[in-house]
DNA sequence: CATCCTTATTGCTCCAGAACAAATTCCGAC
DNA sequence: GTCGGAATTTGTTCTGGAGCAATAAGGATG
């Protein structure tokens, strides 16, 4: 089995508060795996047999509807953990997960989960807080697809990649990984059309570029305020 | 401070796995309150002092954003956990709740949080079920938010709380607390005209049959076939 | 470098449902 | 029982964005 060295995943939310000698104690009870870029890691209703790390690259949750309509449910960015269904108390893999870039994954057996939560308490609540901030954020999400029209929902999401996945570039900050105008439109609840007008209404003003599977924000801050009021609203006044 | 018997809590998913010794000295940290109907237990951005069981009543979790728009986060049955803010690392809470009922809460001060999971972890464990639970019934709104129509969206939304809090009364299942079209457009992402619209029609279908902030399912089944597969689809053959 | 396949762009039509606007009904308070 | 505010219903208009239909532009493959 590959050895992990431990000091590539202290500082990691999931094993804040640990000592160097339980890490080392965690980490032998877990592989790590290469995941091709396009190939999943695991798919939803599969039995929930591992929990995961990403410890390189990127990968996508997504559902898939009874009719057959894919939607995105995260990205995941180095670092973050995932498939924690066996601890969430769920028998099968709510979702289905791709890696989007060549990736690298530490899992362990969801039978494991047991145990290592019992001999170090820390991890559950450290789970609890990664999992209530995923649900806030999902709530926000709610929040945006029912109040919000389309066009500022594209904004939030680019601007949600760009803080977790961004790098800066030349021009602007480039989200890190192949994205398509699908994927936009799975995370927002619209189609790629739409996706595709939006962005190159965008890019006629400067304030994005993009190309095949790749977008790079100019103007983050020009987006931010159009996430925020929308790209006419004459500023609300006496706020 | 009120003594609650710990029998009244012994079967509740949050106290899962404890003996009554256990939950008797749980129990003493906390007090009972009622909670008038139309009252809030907390507000969107307090300073989250407390997490809450609700014993009695029901209460409704809601967003504001900041254009002042609500959206309703869920309903909140009897037995269920609520505000475990703290527990998630928030500093605030993030939304509001209030009483849509008379209604009465268990509360335990959020400093009590982390010696009661030291002492007892499966407090965490069961709290991380609870929210793994509710994230995932957020992602399926996401969902269906993004892949179906109104129509759709609001059946599924009368049978979840159907099933949830229903009451079986002469003519079908009564959802068992006031809410009023308003609050169904909040929970589906539509506006109360629609609402009334689409109730009005499936009562001149014999499906519902409703008054001011009151709502009974004549027929369960047919709303459900509804809800799965739109109203005019013409079921789709080989399936 | 020719072919194929996936992704992206863009024009056009159409409609679900939002927005606006009144009425109307119900309930609690006095 | 009358008054007033909240909840609901219902009619009408309008539009954002979905749906449909091509076409074009890249990349990958052999």
């Amino acid at each position: 089995m590959a050895k992990v060295n431990s000091s590539l995943v202290a500082h990691l939310p999931m094993f804040a508060g640990f000592s160097a000698t339980d890490l080392d104690s965690i980490l032998s009870e877990a592989h790590s795996l290469r995941v091709a870029k396009n190939n999943n890691v695991f798919e939803q209703g599969q039995d929930a047999h591992s929990f995961f790390v990403l410890l390189h690259g990127h990968v996508r949750a997504s559902r898939t509807t009874p009719a057959g309509e894919q939607i995105v449910v995260r990205y995941v960015a180095t670092g973050e953990t995932f498939g924690v269904a066996a601890a969430m108390g769920l028998q099968h893999y709510p979702a289905t997960v791709t890696a989007v870039d060549d990736s690298v994954v530490l899992a362990w057996p969801s039978g494991t989960w047991p145990r290592l939560v019992a001999q170090y308490p820390a991890l559950a609540t450290n789970t609890l807080q990664t999992v209530g901030a995923r649900l806030q954020e999902t709530h926000t999400r709610v929040v945006e697809m029912s109040t919000e029209q389309v066009e500022r929902r594209i904004a939030h999401a680019l601007l949600r990649l760009a803080k977790q996945s961004g790098r800066q570039v030349a021009t602007g900050v480039e989200i890190d990984f192949p994205i398509s105008r699908q994927d936009i439109a799975q995370m927002t609840g619209t189609t790629l059309h739409t996706v595709s007008r939006t962005l190159a209404a965008w890019e006629a003003k400067g304030l994005v570029e993009g190309s095949r599977q790749r977008i790079v924000l100019r103007e983050p801050h020009k987006l931010f305020v159009l996430a925020e009021q929308g790209s006419d609203e004459p500023s609300p006044p006496g706020t």
